[in-house]
DNA sequence: CCCTCGACTGTAAGCGCTTTCACCTGCCCG
DNA sequence: CGGGCAGGTGAAAGCGCTTACAGTCGAGGG
């Protein structure tokens, strides 16, 4: 019984040549003559070699994996970036290393440690400070910052937010939806911030009056339920049923419409409620939810393409790249499409 | 510009001492005087000193990693899992490696590599072959396999599965539904094997007929609702409609609630539809879902917990954990509960 | 006063690979 | 027939750490 696995000793010796050539033929570099490399890709079958991936890391200062790093492993978001980024990383014969933060006290710690882990980094939005981010610049790791305005140096993947809202906005004004309420945290996160500028804009484009500040809520459905229940029992209260929620994500609208049907409000009769992503089920609900879809796996793969760039070309100019949103009309605003899309 | 971070001879010149000192203090192991650690610590912090996990690894021969291996990383099962696996396993300072095989064809190739990069490995279901398994195993890699029958040598998370579906089952009859249809594919993996049998055993036992076949259906949203599309559309032209649908995964059931919708089947009027793992929104569809509870992030935790128990700890035998499940009972089996559970 | 012992500390041998350099063939060309 | 030149190959120096093992030194006991 091999206790453990052979090293690249054991095939020099088993091929009668020095541990150079075992690396050379299985690093399919130097050259090696065509009957030697026989002899030793046959010896390292038999011996079922497989070169440490540690020591080979050491020796040349790669690693051979990146890793990536989110505030938090839930909910379909999330899930789906890593989805596109495992992919095309595992693709490129890096293995992946993955972080969530949850809010932790040693969360610094733990991601300078993935970093001495990694040849290159991708992390989420603002979950870490500022700071780490330069830090880790200084000790050349190439980072990929993602849904997160662009810092000197790294590169970063964002989506189309302001605009989109615009737009989503401007389409529920024509469907003569009058009196809008945002839903979700601006401070929260960089989008959430960018989708509420579009929200204004299209408010001011229209000559509208200035919108109600946002109804503040997490990013969540339970969030978005407790936020915008408390906020429609009030307004039905008062008799002051705002026209339509937007919401800062899909998750926010799928709480919100859970609220409505508790109040028994119609959506979208007496309320429009629109999202933001497309999460998978933002289709399934009933009404299905028009919302803006971000491809969220798309995220994930160009921030691996991005990262592999840094790592194997070197490169050194940071990049930005912005992927475009498009507007996916459903039932929830008071279309009758049931899955129409504008791009 | 430090060009690359400190190593520890940096830090031994540094504070005048060995490297071993250094290795000792910052291991906390080895005896040091309380002057020269007060001298070796400050000079860490000063350089911004941290180990190179690889030579560690490499001189110590662990890794501090272990990894964890799906077939796939989408759909809020997975993602549920990882979770659970994730949390537990930075909680006892391991990174987390994650490899989806997505059926490649190098999968087993990578799932080597991965077993190279880390102390232990959680495979999910029938991701990888068993000879592979049993590779792994010979190897002396710690291994954890998820919902996936016991295997000699490694240790199992399982889900109760039979039992509950049995329950379920005896629920509906209850209800006076009377032709159930399953939906699923028992032979796509074991769990969904064990939910037929559940089924199975429910009819004996209730003395009904034997059930129809299953309905085949991968275990996707989309699939479910093609196969239980065609299904019903069939059958209403017969005028021959099943009393309910027992669907594998909840990611089944709301396919075949579209599909119900598509065909203006009521739900749960006409047709009950029931689901399985109470997935996040299983919750928030109308009608609610439902379905059978499993803990699955305590899944991937439990998963942890075995693994780290067999890395530092050094336990031989092995354990199986079976993991309670719960049947909760919403709307659209006919239950008036908007959210009420029967554990 | 010498020896023993324990607390510290340093030396050095790996861990398993990559990679540079030097060396040794033949072989071709002048 | 000698020199140059490749193509092959091996020796050896690291990569940055851990960890025996071997010192060193002051204190305490005989």
């Amino acid at each position: 019984m091999p206790k453990n696995s052979a090293t690249i000793y054991h095939v020099a010796r088993h091929a009668g040549v020095s541990i150079a050539t075992v690396s050379r033929v299985q690093r399919g570099n130097g050259p090696v003559a065509a009957d030697t490399r026989a002899r030793v890709v046959s010896s390292i079958k038999q011996l079922g070699y497989r070169p440490s991936p540690n020591a080979r890391s050491l020796a040349a200062s790669r690693h051979e994996a990146s890793g990536i790093v989110f505030p938090d492993l839930s909910g379909p978001y999330y899930s789906e970036v890593i989805y596109g980024f495992e992919r095309e990383t595992v693709e490129a014969r890096q293995s992946v290393l993955i972080l969530g933060t949850h809010g932790r006290e040693g969360a610094e710690e733990l991601v300078h440690d993935l970093a001495a882990r990694v040849d290159g980094l991708v992390i989420m939005g603002r979950t870490v400070p500022d700071r780490l981010i330069a830090d880790l610049c200084r000790l050349n790791v190439p980072i990929v910052l993602l849904a997160r305005p662009a810092v000197e140096g790294v590169d970063t993947v964002l989506t189309e937010n302001r605009n989109s809202a615009n737009e989503l906005v401007t389409h529920l004004f024509g469907h003569g939806l009058d009196e809008l309420v945002f839903v979700g945290d601006p401070h929260l996160s960089p989008d959430a911030a960018e989708r509420w500028a579009g929200f204004v804009d299209a408010h001011r484009q229209a000559r509208r009056r200035r919108p109600a500040p946002p109804l503040v809520s997490d990013f969540t459905e339970v969030g978005g339920h407790e936020a915008v229940r408390g906020y429609l029992a009030a307004a039905l209260h008062d008799q002051r049923l705002p026209a339509g929620l937007v919401c800062a994500n899909d998750e926010i609208a799928m709480g919100a419409q859970r609220a409505a049907r508790e109040l028994s409000i119609r959506v979208p009769g007496q309320l429009a409620i629109t999202g933001w992503d497309d999460i998978p089920v933002a289709a399934l609900v009933s009404p299905a939810l028009t919302t803006i879809r971000q491809p969220m796996r798309e995220i994930g793969s160009t921030a691996a393409i991005l990262l592999a760039e840094r790592i194997s070309d070197g490169r050194q100019e940071s990049r930005h790249v912005l992927l475009p949103t498009s507007l996916v009309l459903r039932a929830s605003c008071g279309c009758q499409a049931t899955g129409g899309e504008i791009s």
